[in-house]
DNA sequence: ACATTAATTCAATGATCGTTGTACTATCGA
DNA sequence: TCGATAGTACAACGATCATTGAATTAATGT
């Protein structure tokens, strides 16, 4: 994890519908969820949608898999983790401070 | 923490300066840094740096104190486990996940 | 009191972001 | 093949954000 990578998650995740989205791709856990659900779910147009799942797909915090003609989509904990561990780097210059990792979820 | 504190947080961080501003708030700990170090250090103009820790301030992530007329700025790690709790709420639906906490940092 | 330093505030400009409508591609079922 | 559905791509307008410069408040040292 870089900084033009922690930016980019942070970006993707500081949008409300972007937040929601993820935050229902977390709660969904490995089964994921479909652009339709989402956008019944939250209730935003689906072109709309498909933009804000782009940019979180593109920052690294969502995936894609391809059944049919539906979209799965997935958080990317793996991605998450290293967000945070990003942002607590060299916490308190190496003093008390350990790292905490987001889980890896069921996997 | 709520949805509007966590966007805040977010938007907060999703900026160069104010992340590196958080990040060397962050590797400072219990000491924290005055705004002219920072400024010195990261090479911002004192009016934007200015602008950029208010933002942060409204967010939660930062505190300030002040000591004559020196503003002692922190990072304020319980607002950012918030956050991390917040994102990581209901993972996997309640499956084999357990949120992490961000370190209290010799408190 | 005066000059100096620390830091903030404000207004204005330029740049970036988000939404909407429309058009498009691809897959499925009959 | 035809119609319907899932989802994406693109352009344009409106809104929001970031930077800059100048002015301001407050505390310090002489």
């Amino acid at each position: 994890m870089n900084e033009t990578q922690a930016l980019s998650a942070l970006a993707a995740l500081a949008h409300p519908q972007r937040l929601r989205v993820f935050r229902a791709l977390v709660v969904a856990g490995p089964a994921g969820l479909l652009p339709s659900v989402l956008a019944d779910r939250l209730g935003v147009a689906r072109n709309t949608l498909s933009f804000h799942l782009k940019t979180l797909a593109h920052a690294g915090l969502v995936t894609i898999e391809q059944q049919g003609r539906n979209l799965i989509y997935r958080a990317e904990y793996g991605h998450m983790n290293d967000l945070i561990g990003y942002l607590t780097e060299h916490c308190c210059e190496g003093g008390s401070c350990e790292v905490s990792a987001f889980p890896p979820c069921a996997s």
